[in-house]
RNA sequence: GGAGAGGUGGCCGAGCGGUUUAAGGCACCAGUCUUGAAAACUGGCAGGGGCUAACCCCCCUCGUGGGUUCGAAUCCCACCCUCUCCGCCA
């Protein structure tokens, strides 16, 4: 959420932003800044009058201690008559107050200083690469067709059960998603993480405090159970529960930084990108992803960016499966991220890379959303946190790139060294046809 | 799903229309004492917003949102959450 103490005295600052963004929530922001003005306004004026209306109801309650009927009663009248002005103060500032916070929450992130200046996709920044595409001497198949070939994928159960945009796996390709999870998961947990399991299903309040709402609610599936106004929504990642783990906290500096991970199931609508990328794995309403998140204290996010990444990175590395890194840039960044590295796999059969893992710095954007916030010291007044979250890595995405970079000219797939121990075996091969 | 009991500062806990501007305790911080520590004693100690150079001062917050009243932690209504028992269920 942006600050608007700053942005009161610094406008400039966050017109930049925005304008680096693309420029579409210039708007928003100017009448933000008027409505936020008009607020104060009316605000302070209230709080006089409210000033004293308690002074006055504080002596009439003196007065009645004492006895002093006629002058109770004398300041009774004088502060009834304070009421309508009261009232209708009130009513302006509550008019007021829901629109400032409204568009206080449709603003987003302002990027950070170091994501590079840019206009759309092509302006992403390559930074580094990892394993180069193998060489192979036949044409690779695509993930959906080498899956159902083998018999661990099967798109048409899925469609039967779900409709469109689901996956089914079953037989070697289901033990090829639990092998994926528990491998990434154990790597974290070594590198420090505490793994979580958290629940599927959140309150509305929670999405706020992560971004998603409530601009994004068509992208979400929500429950039709209860009474008004008590439905859940399925959550879009894990970083939504795990974000919010520290919602409406004051923590201790010695407890950051936080470092979680944990295995869910994610679901997304996935409105507005009708007829793309609807063959497969990669765009799916329902998929798996391991997700990482850090809370750090303010100067130590930049870095926790830098490690959160390699943290990711290092369960590509160790599979042995080509990607790259790019720097999105300030036009293409996410709606709470101040600095996002992408991490993009490489799919041979379509001769691109695709994004595998997303990590973002969000700053103090969301730590404002949830009011979370630590404390230096027994003197020291609370400051927000920062908040960081990266897939580590999406689970079905990272299968199709397996089966893709892996498959031999027989038609079976290769299953990567360090995965091994986990799927109990070597090689994925149609053993049979499928049922 | 049914019945009941509760949500008060970091924690415990009193308050049940106006001397509460939230008692008291614990924890924490500072000081006195001490070779040092503990104990004891003294003082401090919620968050947010406004006005300030700063202090002062003012407003809001006793689960949340409404209402009654000159005045609400306290009374009324709705909702949320926690606990106990019953039912159901993995």
């Amino acid at each position: 959420m942006i600050d608007l103490n700053a942005a009161r005295k610094d406008p400039d600052r966050w017109r930049g932003a925005f304008k680096s963004r693309g420029g579409r929530h210039l708007p928003v922001l100017e009448e933000l800044l008027r409505l936020d003005a008009d607020y104060r306004k009316e605000l302070g004026e209230l709080e006089q009058l409210r000033s004293r209306r308690n002074a006055a109801s504080q002596a009439i309650g003196k007065a009645k201690a004492s006895r002093n009927e006629a002058e109770a009663a004398r300041l009774m009248e004088e502060v009834g008559r304070l009421k309508d002005t009261l009232k209708e103060k009130e009513d302006k500032v509550a008019v007021l107050e829901p629109k400032v916070r409204e568009l206080s929450l449709s603003l987003p992130n302002s990027p950070h200083e170091s994501s590079p200046l840019g206009s759309g996709e092509q302006d992403n920044k390559p930074i580094r690469s990892g394993p180069k595409p193998k060489e192979v001497g036949f044409k690779p198949m695509d993930h959906q067709g080498l899956g159902e070939k083998l018999g661990i994928l099967d798109f048409a159960a899925a469609a039967g059960l779900s409709g469109s945009r689901f996956a089914l796996w079953r037989g070697a390709g289901a033990r090829l998603l639990r092998a994926i999870i528990s491998f990434q998961l154990d790597r974290h947990i070594k590198a420090g993480y505490e793994e979580i399991w958290p629940p599927s299903l959140v309150r509305p309040e929670i999405l706020v405090g992560t971004g998603q709402l409530p601009k994004f609610e068509a992208d979400l599936y929500k429950t039709q159970s209860g009474e008004e106004g008590q439905s859940l929504y399925l959550i879009p990642t894990a970083e939504v529960p795990l974000t919010n783990l520290v919602r409406e906290r004051i923590l201790s500096a010695e407890s950051l930084p936080l470092k979680w991970t944990a295995y869910t199931p994610c679901f997304r609508q996935e409105a507005g990108s009708y007829g793309k990328d609807v063959r497969g794995l990669i765009r799916n309403h329902q998929f798996d992803k391991v997700e990482m998140v850090w809370i750090t204290r303010p100067e130590d996010s930049p870095a926790a960016l830098e490690q959160l990444t390699q943290d990711a990175e290092g369960i590509l590395k160790a599979l042995e499966i080509p990607y790259r890194v790019i720097e999105l840039c300030t036009a293409d960044l996410g709606f709470a991220s101040r600095k996002t590295y992408d991490l993009e796999v490489w799919m041979p059969a379509e001769g691109r890379y695709r994004e595998i893992s997303s990590c973002s710095d969000c700053g103090d954007f969301q730590a404002r959303r949830m009011n979370a916030r630590f404390r230096l010291g027994p003197d020291k007044s609370p400051e927000f946190v920062h908040t960081l979250n990266g897939s580590g890595v999406a689970v079905g995405r990272l299968a199709a790139a397996i089966l893709e970079n892996f498959q031999n000219q027989d038609g079976s797939v290769t299953v990567p060294a360090a995965l091994r121990p986990y799927f109990g075996g070597d090689r994925i091969q149609a053993l049979r046809a499928s049922s």
